[in-house]
DNA sequence: TCTTAAGGATAGTAATGCTATCATTGAGGA
DNA sequence: TCCTCAATGATAGCATTACTATCCTTAAGA
């Protein structure tokens, strides 16, 4: 069998939805390579467009400009991985289990879904790392929280966050210690590769260190005694 | 008695030393005020040369550029940072105090510093939140970290750690729990304002809960049974 | 066949991110 | 006292960025 998986993308991210021409998904394809190769402050949609081979004004067709790109493709990722979370705890009934499997998630290395033809989901995993807070870390937060355009980073977090309440339902922080699981998750990768210091996992950089650590911590917060 | 605060920066953030003149001076006052009004990204030297009744030019003597600039700004307060540790841990004994001053210090309301003619310390807090990781998050870190400019960031994050060991030997994560305590203290502040789903602190957004959420955290963590 | 929307091609404009040059001034040394 | 030189101001200029607008071609659908 083969299975496409597609995304309904909240539409005040784009202009033209770029999952449904071919020049919208090698916008996607394209931008995610580029983002990747040069960050995004040094990335820039003339540069993407000699890139495709096609042109600025095209780009500006789908997106208003690159950071509304950068938050579709950030909430795009996000929803990819609830679809994840959701599928690989499904009919699981202890929550420890499952919040063991998420936090695996976050903290793995993602490899490429074959289902999503135009989307590369080990690369993005890595331009979430290193650029997914800016997508929120700006003046117009609140305005684009108004457009919920972060709304699948914050369900996300929501279903960590009940996880973590059917584990112990007298855990005062459950929101707070799930956006910490996934902003960690992040950092403590970043850190570990560029700014080893900050980590105890300087040394042989296995992610699974990672992993063992926010178990850690997750587990002791809400098994307190 | 007057006493003056003088920290002693990396040559490498600056072409000029901002803290030997009176417009070195006021492009650290008005830079502060300015990035906090409009944001980083809307923030240019042009618009600071104007703000103060300088020139561009003039500003570029002082920093390569704004990113520099930002650096500066924020390895100047967390060198400030540690000053107010070191300070307000003096002569106590007891670990565990201490660790609960410094979350304190992280997550709490800074006070303007008086004995800073030029820095107020309040909005270089709440710019540090909002900004202070874009100065890490970039291309550049690894040049940036081998000429030593997040040095301040990385002397606090191991004296934290270092409380963390005196608090238990043992416990196998002392620099990453530091790192999350640091940026953890600043999300979680950031999230309460902005973005207040992810946190459980939307309602009556006091700080102190943030405090109490990283206190839990913490020496739950440490002193897993 | 007619319509129309998508996309290519090209141009243009204001702002950004610098660099360079030249003139002024004021403090310190000869 | 004069000289020098470093700091600053003033101005110009330039490549790139971040768009917007117009016009043309083409291919699909009614």
């Amino acid at each position: 069998m083969e299975i496409q998986l597609q995304i309904k993308m909240n539409e005040k991210l784009f202009l033209r939805n770029p999952e449904q021409s071919e020049l919208g998904k090698k916008i996607i394809l394209h931008s995610i390579q580029l983002i990747h190769k040069k960050g995004f402050e040094d990335f820039t949609f003339k540069k993407l467009a000699k890139e495709m081979g096609s042109t600025e004004a095209g780009i500006y067709r789908y997106f208003e400009n690159k950071h509304k790109l950068l938050i579709y493709l950030t909430a795009w990722y996000w929803s990819w991985l609830e679809y994840q979370v959701t599928f690989h705890t499904n009919n699981i009934k202890d929550s420890m289990v499952k919040l063991k499997i998420v936090i695996k998630l976050l903290a793995s290395t993602v490899e490429d879904d074959i289902r999503t033809d135009h989307i590369n989901e080990n690369i993005l995993h890595q331009i979430i790392i290193t650029e997914g807070s800016k997508t929120y870390l700006t003046r117009n937060v609140s305005e684009d929280n108004k457009d919920q355009l972060f709304k699948p980073y914050k369900d996300l977090c929501a279903v960590i966050g009940n996880m973590i309440l059917e584990c112990n339902s007298n855990y005062k922080y459950p929101k707070s210690l799930a956006s910490t699981i996934i902003e960690m998750a992040h950092f403590q990768n970043f850190f570990m590769n560029n700014l080893p210091s900050l980590t105890d996992f300087g040394g042989n950089k296995d992610e699974l260190e990672i992993i063992y650590f926010l178990e850690d911590l997750v587990f002791s917060t809400i098994h307190r005694t």
